[in-house]
RNA sequence: GGGGGUGUGCCCGAGUGGCUAAAGGGGACGGGCUGUAAACCCGUUGGCUAAGCCUACCUUGGUUCGAAUCCAAGCGCCCCCA
C-alpha cells in the first residue's frame, strides 16, 4: 500500500483492534502508536508445519495491517528454539527437529508468509543469531530474571505437573527463549494465539526487567474451519489451504457457518475495518443476506490468494456446478478403452470418484451417479464402453469426471 | 516392587461361546429441503466384477464342531499401595 494516508493513533487503534482476542496492556498499545514512529511488530515462528493454511494466516495478516500503517515487522523464525518445542498447548514434551528439516520448513514457510507481507517492509531474522551465542554465564543471569512459581503458573506445565507427567527442565527455557528474542530485536508489540499470551508476557517482563520500553502483547483468536466447530487444522480436515485451487477455496469458504463470516472478514481478507464493521451491522438487520456477504468473503479469500481473474472464475464455477447444476468447465479426464464392457465401480475407483469398489456401488445405490446427466439406477453396474465414452460420469454433488476413449 | 483394571470398526461405546461384518451414539459420506449456512427428514458407513467369497474385535499360541467372547504368554494404557 504505496501513499497510504497516515492514519490518526486513535483510528490506527481501531484497525488493530479488529478481531484480536486482547491487547496487553491495551493502553501502552496507543501510547505507544502516539510515539509517532514505526513500531516494530515481532512474530516468532517455529518452522515446524509446511504447510499452511487460513488459520496461520490470521497473525501474517494482522502484520500485515500493521505495515499498511506504516510500521515494520520483524519475523523470526525459531531455528534455536525449535531445538527445544514450545510446549504450548501440548500435553507431552514436543520433540525436537533436526537441523535440516528446520531449513526445509523455514524455506517454504516464509515463501508462503511473502504471500501476505510486505517484503520492503519486513525483516527477517532467525534466533539462533543471539541464542546460539549466549553462554552459560548468560544464560544463568537469563534465567534468573523468573521464577519457578511463574513459570509453572502456566496452564500446560501446572497441568502436566500436577498429572504427574515428565516436563523437561529445558522446555522451563522456551518462555524465557521466546522473552529473550523481544530484547534483542527491541519489540514494540509481539502478536501470537492465546495460547500464547504466557510466553509474550514474559517477553515483556524481560524487557521490563532491562529497562526497555516493554513490548505490548497482542493475542489472535483461533480461527474454526469449515465445520464451525474445531479449530482449523489439517488433521480435522476442516482446514482451507493457502494453496486449494481458486474453485476449492471459494467452495470451502461457502460451506462456512453464517456465524463465522465477520470473524473471518476480519482475520482473513484485507478488506477495511470501517467496511466490515458496517457488514456486520448488516448482518444484524432482519432483511440481511447472509449468503451475499458470504459471496463477497470467498471472493475476497480466492483475490488475495489467486488474483481477481481466478476468482471471478472461481465464482463462474461455483454457479455453474451448485446452482444449475452442470458440470465444470476444467474437467478432468479419465480415458478407458474403446469398445467392451465397463463395470463402473471399477471405472469410479480408478477415476478417483470412489475410495473403493464397494463405496461406488453404494453410491450408484444411493442415487448419487450419473452419466450425462441422467440418474444410474439402483443395482445397475454395468455399461458398454460406447455408452460412456465422451460423456460426464459424476458421484455426488461435486465429482465429475469426462470419460474419454483411450489409446 | 506389590495389587487391581482395561485394550472392539474413523472416534466413543455395547456385546461374555454359535442368530455378529459386530447394538447405540458421534463423525463422515450420499439423497431431500436450501444459500455447498443452520435446523430438519431419509439412507449408507471393511474389502472384492459381489444373491457369493475374503479379511476383521491389541499380538501370538491354545481349548472347542464353532471364539470379539474361554485359557496362556506377550505388548500398550489406566488406577491404587510402596
Amino acid at each position: 500500500m504505496e501513499g497510504a494516508p497516515v492514519l490518526s493513533p486513535e483510528d490506527q487503534m481501531h484497525v488493530i483492534e479488529s478481531g484480536v482476542a486482547a491487547i496487553v496492556p491495551r493502553g501502552a498499545m496507543l501510547e505507544k502508536l502516539r510515539l509517532g514512529r514505526p513500531l516494530r511488530i515481532k512474530l516468532g515462528v517455529d518452522p515446524t508445519a509446511p504447510d499452511m493454511h487460513l488459520g496461520h494466516a490470521v497473525a501474517l495478516r494482522k502484520l500485515r495491517q500493521f505495515q499498511d500503517m506504516g510500521h515494520i515487522v520483524v519475523l523470526i523464525i525459531g531455528d534455536f528454539t525449535a531445538l527445544i518445542g514450545d510446549p504450548s498447548g501440548r500435553n507431552t514434551t514436543r520433540p525436537a527437529l533436526t537441523v535440516e528439516e528446520i531449513d526445509a520448513h523455514a524455506e517454504t514457510y516464509v515463501a508462503q508468509a511473502f504471500k501476505i507481507l510486505d517484503r520492503e517492509a519486513t525483516e527477517l531474522r532467525r534466533n539462533s543469531d543471539w541464542l546460539a551465542t549466549l553462554d552459560f554465564g548468560d544464560i544463568l543471569r537469563l534465567t534468573s530474571s523468573f521464577t519457578v512459581a511463574r513459570v509453572l503458573e502456566r496452564d500446560d506445565f501446572s497441568r502436566r505437573y500436577s498429572e504427574q507427567r515428565s516436563i523437561s527442565l529445558h522446555e522451563f527455557l522456551y518462555p524465557v527463549a521466546q522473552a529473550y528474542d523481544s530484547v534483542a530485536i527491541d519489540a514494540d508489540v509481539e502478536i501470537g494465539g492465546t495460547d500464547q499470551l504466557f510466553n509474550l508476557l514474559a517477553g515483556r517482563e524481560l524487557m521490563e526487567k532491562r529497562g526497555m520500553d516493554p513490548q505490548v502483547c497482542l493475542t489472535l483468536p483461533l480461527l474454526e474451519g469449515t465445520d464451525g466447530v474445531q479449530k482449523m487444522s489439517k488433521s480435522y480436515g476442516n482446514y482451507i489451504g493457502l494453496t486449494d485451487k481458486p474453485a476449492d477455496m471459494f467452495g470451502k469458504v461457502m460451506s462456512v457457518p453464517d456465524s463465522l463470516i465477520v470473524k473471518y472478514f476480519r482475520l482473513c481478507t484485507s478488506v477495511p475495518v470501517l467496511e466490515i464493521d458496517a457488514l456486520e451491522a448488516d448482518l444484524c438487520r432482519t432483511d440481511a443476506r447472509p449468503d451475499l456477504v458470504k459471496r463477497r468473503l470467498a471472493r475476497e479469500i480466492v483475490v488475495l490468494y489467486h488474483g481477481t481473474a481466478a476468482a471471478l472464475d472461481a465464482e463462474e464455477t461455483f454457479d455453474r456446478v451448485f446452482k444449475r447444476h452442470e458440470p465444470p468447465s476444467d474437467l478432468a479426464e479419465f480415458e478407458i478403452e474403446r469398445g467392451g464392457p465397463v463395470h463402473l465401480p471399477v471405472l469410479m475407483r480408478d477415476a478417483g470418484l470412489a475410495r473403493s469398489t464397494s463405496e461406488a456401488r453404494r453410491l450408484i445405490d444411493a442415487g448419487a451417479v450419473r452419466i450425462g446427466g441422467s440418474q444410474v439406477p439402483a443395482g445397475s453396474y454395468d455399461r458398454e464402453s460406447e455408452e460412456l465414452i465422451d460423456t460426464v460420469l459424476q458421484a455426488g454433488k461435486r465429482h465429475f469426471v469426462r470419460v474419454v476413449a483411450g489409446p
